[in-house]
DNA sequence: CGGGATCCCGTAGGATACTG
DNA sequence: CAGTATCCTACGGGATCCCG
C-alpha cells in the first residue's frame, strides 16, 4: 500500500511503523504526562496532582513506558522519604511539539466535530421515528 | 491546570477537549482509514482490501464514527449490488494533514525509540540477574 | 456488495491494600 | 513519598453467520 501523495495533502506514511508510536503515546494518559512535564521537571506526587483523574497505578505504568521509550528520564534520590524527579528528554520535547501541533488542531476543530455529531444524531433520530 | 508555555515548547492545551478528539481518532483504525481516503474516494470493499488486517465489522464502525464526526462522507447508490462511496470532507483533509505531521514525526523517531527500548530492557535484564 | 446481529475474548485501566 | 501487588470490570475488537 504505497501512497502517492495527492497535491496539497500530506500523506500518512503507511509503512506505518508510526502506528506503533501512536499505540504507545495514544493511550489515555501519555500525552497528558508529557504535556505537564513540558512545563517543568516534576515529582511523582506533583504529577499525580496535576493530572486530574489518573490513578497512581496508571501514572506509574505510563511513566515506566515513556521512560523505556526514551521520552522522559527518571531520577531517584536515595533519601527518606523517597524522592523521584521526572523530566522530558530532548526526544520527549520534540514529541511534545509534534503532538502539540496535533492537539492544537484538535482543540481548534472540536466544536466543528461536536456540531457534525449533533447533526448526525438528529438525522439518525428523525429517521428512527419513521419506523 | 493552566499551562504557561515555556520558551520554545509548544504546549498541549490542557483544557484538553482535544483528548476527546484523540479518543476518537487515536483508535486502531481511524488514521489508516483517513490515510487511504486521502488518496482518493473509495468503496467499502476497496477500503477493506487497502487496509491490511481490518475486519469488516471494524471498518464499518470506524467509518460510521468518522462520518458522524464529519470527517468523511458516505454516499450510497441504490443499485444492485449495492455501492457505497467514502470520501474525506474538507475537515477530514485538514485532519489528515495535522495527523500526517505527527505520524511523520513518529516515523522519523521510531528507530530512536527502538534503541531506547532495547537499552532499557538490557539494563533491566542485567539488574534482574543480580537477584 | 455492504453491511447488521451475536458471541466471545484479551486487555486497558480503576479500586484497594500493602511496603521500603 | 513513591511505588508494587491483586483483583475486577468495561469495552475494544476479532470471528462468524445472516440479510437485502
Amino acid at each position: 500500500m504505497q501512497l502517492s501523495t495527492p497535491p496539497g495533502l500530506q500523506a500518512i506514511p503507511s509503512t506505518c511503523r508510526g502506528r506503533e508510536v501512536l499505540d504507545r503515546v495514544g493511550d489515555k494518559w501519555s500525552l497528558q504526562v508529557i504535556a505537564v512535564l513540558g512545563e517543568r521537571t516534576l515529582r511523582f506526587g506533583q504529577l499525580r496532582r496535576e493530572i486530574d483523574g489518573i490513578s497512581q497505578r496508571m501514572l506509574t505504568v505510563t511513566l515506566r513506558n515513556l521512560e523505556r521509550d526514551g521520552v522522559l528520564t527518571r531520577k531517584m534520590y536515595p533519601v527518606m522519604p523517597p524522592r523521584v524527579d521526572y523530566a522530558l528528554t530532548p526526544l520527549g520535547k520534540t514529541l511534545l511539539e509534534a503532538a502539540g501541533a496535533f492537539m492544537t488542531w484538535a482543540e481548534a476543530h472540536v466544536e466543528q466535530i461536536d456540531e457534525a455529531r449533533s447533526a448526525y444524531d438528529a438525522k439518525a433520530e428523525s429517521q428512527a421515528e419513521q419506523a
